[in-house]
RNA sequence: GCCCAGGUGGUGAAAUUGGUAAACACAAGGGACUUAAAAUCCCUCGACUUUGGUCUUGCGGGUUCAAGUCCCGCCCUGGGCACCA
């Protein structure tokens, strides 16, 4: 065996013998214990750096400590290979989008490979691939039957540096776009949406059926599906042009405070109510509002949303009536209004803040409909809103009322008398998944001579992406560049049809590939259902936690979709989710920043292979902090990393003759002395804790340092060739369990240690080493002695001594006598097996 | 503003869930080996200290025999939502 840890030459050689055995290739149909391990697939974006890593590296640790407690372990990897960035390239370089890919896919998965993160690549899926792709268009099919696709006008995020439109989960708060961070802007235009607002409750409601997943990942998901309650009331529209009252139209508004309708001094309407430039039509403040209406159109939505800017409207000159008190109020035109709910917002400005302003400002009525408990509520005391609980004011018959309960009973009033009903509203919006770039699915639609959307037919899929296309972005498709392509015949009519040039989101693409792992080759369906249920849910996810909305909740959309088409029978596609930390380092401007090639704080890991190998990265990787929370990378810490394989490599190369003649050595705990009595506990205690790490929490960073701690433990057991046959037997008990508890975290070394210490077979076979509750079994146990909550002694005592003796013992301390000095005892508490604690005064 | 996570040595961090605060590392300092260096091995390493101890987990209170951990009130950092009616 080497003297020095040759850690190139071994890593080269496992690598291989993981392949040739086909080590992570899992049979779907056979398996009888399925395990399913799902990492994020990554965008294919070139070269992976060493953040990339941790999710690569946790996920194989997840799956190599799963496949020794016996599973069949499935962990795919694929190439969420359609975006952007390969487009960019295109117009940059020239390199066509689909050879650039492919090249980055290639390097790429040598890192992987290189990392010793071993995948089934036999179920490999790139989402770019007709054979993939053809599958996710007959899936828009399938939405599109029913009616879950559909096309419509509409004002959308525009980003004007990647010429394309986005979805509302790609744009960040500050208004700029998630991926070219331009800032965002808003245009009407026609684009294809997915109604994943129809499935706004059952995305809610089952976040409680994900228990495993972390409750901030489910907290952010409820608030951006923002479900509120409250009441929808329609207001009656009347003229009063011609002093005549004849309500001719319903303006409904939704609130979730009704109760504060009696205090109701006017409405407001959002600049871009449909229906406001026809109310307004004729009417002599018809110019001075559709200026206001341009004047709004020119913000953009993160200055009309900034809280500090003025509120700003103007009167539209039509009253309607509030339908509990059938008074008029003015209708006005407010910036302040979204287009949420109805788009028409009933003001109270007594219970308001944001009525409160406008109305101060523009001098509008305010009446109190909500007095407080003590009664002391006064117009003019009051400097803001009232918007806390009270008592129903000036309310008609429910006057005196908790204003809670009157909720329930106004919503029912307006339901019974036919002017209003209980609402549930959704902040979440249909999902925008056309995009006017090139690299993405086609999206499988032709437009007959009068402009009718026709579904292409599922036989003819894929609609194949075209190679002759002029990439520049324009703001319109390039796709409209190839002829050949644009050109469709009807399906039924035979008649010329235009195809429709827009592809999808990504985001569509990355919905349903942990599905399409399981039928990868599968070229009759997208999914085969009798191995999705066998296999799905996922048992465990790992990915960054930048998905907790867009992806995650875009693929338990798809999920619930598929459910509810007959395809699977589950409807959530992930038991367990981990989200890690990103991986920061100081940057070229001094600060910590996520590591990306901008900051320039990129470390690559060819270099750290060459110079450390896979494992020492590994190892570092995992023990740099806990893996859910953010980590600064730092060079030193690899350093201790290696260090501490290298000991590990020389312990057994130092005692390689002794260990193998250690094996076949029979024990049992009566022979072994102190010395490796202790190891003995020491080796068990330590599988207890790593197992109970890995388990639940993925604390790999402890577990990392528990299998350094036993190793300190084996060296403080001075071993020879005169040593005793316990000493010996436990000595390699204890190096075969570090072996065993490092080879998910570092797989090499673990072989071949493994096979050096006399193992033909592979580490993967073994067995994950169970605990010998006897083991853990001491007969002396150290007890901490304290005075007043004071350590001031420690006292070994008996396992088997009662309490009444150690209390004994311990108050017969002179170490605990002289604290006593002048005082009286006035309590003794044992806590048993850990601590002793004299009160006195 | 609302909701959620956090705040522990020079640094990354541990702490069996209320029971010895700082495990395991990194960095630093000292020593051994060496002609020398690297590597390796050994020792020190929260602060103060009269070497008896005293203090120490963001700050201030509280509960308890005992609080990093529980409760109340603040401060700070990160994340999510935010004119959503």
């Amino acid at each position: 065996m080497k003297e020095d840890y040759p850690f190139g030459e071994i890593e080269a050689k496992w690598q291989s013998v993981w392949d040739q055995d086909g080590a992570f290739e899992t049979n779907l149909e056979q398996a009888k214990n399925p395990y399913y391990c799902l990492m994020m697939f990554p965008y294919p974006s070139g070269k992976l750096h060493v953040g990339h890593g941790r999710n690569y590296i946790i996920g194989d640790a997840v799956a190599r400590y799963k496949k020794m407690q016996g599973f069949d372990v499935l962990t795919p990897m694929g190439w969420d290979a359609f975006g952007l960035p390969a487009e960019n390239a295109a117009i940059k370089t020239g390199t066509p989008p689909a050879a650039y890919t492919r090249a980055n896919i290639a390097t790429m998965k040598q890192q992987l490979r290189a990392w010793g993160c071993m995948y089934d690549w036999k179920k490999e899926v790139t989402s770019c691939e007709p054979d993939y792709y053809r599958w996710t268009q007959w899936l828009f099919l399938q939405l599109h039957e029913r009616g879950l696709a559909y096309k419509k006008e509409a004002p959308v995020n525009w980003d004007p540096v990647d010429q394309t439109v986005l979805a509302n989960e790609q744009v960040l708060p500050d208004g700029t776009a998630e991926r070219s961070g331009a800032k965002v802007e808003t245009r009407m235009l026609s684009q294809w949406f997915f109604k994943i607002t129809d499935y706004a409750q059952r995305l809610l409601d089952d976040l409680d059926k994900l228990e495993g997943w972390p409750e901030r990942v489910k907290t952010m998901q409820k608030n951006w599906i923002g479900r509120s309650e409250g009441t929808e009331i329609y207001f009656s529209l009347v003229s009063r042009s011609d002093g005549v009252k004849d309500a001719f139209e319903n303006v409904p508004c939704f609130t979730t405070r009704v109760d504060t309708i009696y205090g109701c001094t006017y409405m407001s309407v959002a600049p871009e109510h449909p229906q406001l430039k026809e109310w307004i039509s004729g009417m002599p403040q018809e110019e001075a509002v559709l200026e206001f209406i341009k004047d709004s159109a020119a913000l953009n939505d993160i200055d009309r949303q900034s809280d500090t800017r003025e509120k700003k409207g103007v009167f539209t000159g039509r009253f309607v009536i509030n339908p509990y008190t059938g008074e008029e109020v003015p209708l006005w035109v407010a910036d302040y209004v979204l287009m949420y709910g109805t788009g028409a917002v009933m003001a109270v400005p007594a219970h308001d803040t944001r009525d409160w302003s406008f109305a101060k400002k523009y001098d509008l009525p305010i009446r109190i409909s909500i007095q407080n408990r003590e009664g002391t509520l006064f117009l003019d005391e009051m400097d803001d809103a009232y918007t806390e609980d009270g008592i129903c004011y000036d309310s008609a018959e429910f006057t005196g009322m908790p204003n809670r309960d009157a909720i329930s009973r106004m919503s029912k009033k307006a339901e019974a008398a036919g002017f209003g009903k209980a609402t549930v509203n959704f902040r979440l919006r249909d999902w925008l998944i056309s995009r006017q770039r090139y690299w993405g699915a086609p999206i499988p639609i032709m437009y007959n001579e009068s402009g009718q959307a026709v579904p292409v037919p599922a036989d003819q899929l894929p609609v194949l992406l075209p190679e002759d296309v002029e990439f520049k972005p324009t703001g319109e498709s390039p796709l409209r560049s190839s002829e050949e392509f644009m050109k469709a015949i009807h399906p039924e009519s035979g008649a010329h049809c235009v195809r429709e040039s827009d592809t999808m989101d990504t985001f569509v693409d990355s919905s349903w590939y942990f599905l399409r792992y399981l039928s990868a080759q599968d070229d009759r369906q997208a999914v085969d259902a009798a191995i999705a249920n066998k296999w799905m849910p996922v048992d465990q996810y790992i990915g960054g936690i930048e998905h907790a909305i867009l992806h995650l909740l875009y693929a338990r959309f798809f999920t619930k979709v598929f459910y509810d088409l007959g395809l699977i029978d589950f409807d959530e596609p992930f038991k367990q989710l981990f989200t890690q930390g990103m991986i920061c380092k100081k940057g070229s401007d001094g600060n910590l920043h996520k590591m990306s090639k901008s900051k320039g704080n990129v470390v690559s890991p060819d270099e750290l292979l060459k110079k450390y190998g896979a494992d020492t990265v590994r190892l570092y990787t995992l023990f740099i902090g806990p893996p859910e929370k953010e980590a600064e990378w730092q060079d030193a810490g690899v350093e201790g990393a290696s260090r501490f394989l290298k000991r590990l490599w020389r312990r057994v190369a130092d005692n390689h003759t002794l260990l193998l003649e250690a094996a076949d050595l029979k024990i049992t705990m009566d022979e072994m002395e102190t010395p490796e009595r202790d190891l003995y506990r020491k080796t068990h205690e330590t599988i207890q804790q790593i197992t109970r790490g890995l388990d639940g929490a993925f604390t790999f960073n402890t577990a990392v340092a528990g299998i350094m701690e036993l190793m300190n433990a084996v060296d403080q057991l001075k071993i020879s060739e005169d040593s005793s046959r316990a000493a010996k037997a436990v000595y390699r008990d204890a190096m075969e369990t570090v072996v065993l508890l490092i080879s998910p975290f570092a797989p090499h070394i673990a072989e071949e240690l493994w096979s050096e210490l006399g193992h033909p077979k592979s580490v993967l076979q073994a067995r994950w080493p169970e605990v010998n509750k006897r083991a853990l079994e001491r007969d002396v146990i150290e007890m901490v002695i304290q005075v007043n909550g004071k350590t001031r002694d420690k006292l070994q005592v008996s396992a088997s001594a009662s309490t009444e003796s150690i209390e004994a013992d311990v108050l017969a301390l002179d170490s605990v006598q002289k604290w006593l000095e002048g005082k009286t005892i006035r309590k003794v508490i044992v806590v048993p097996g850990r601590l002793v604690n004299v009160a006195a005064s």
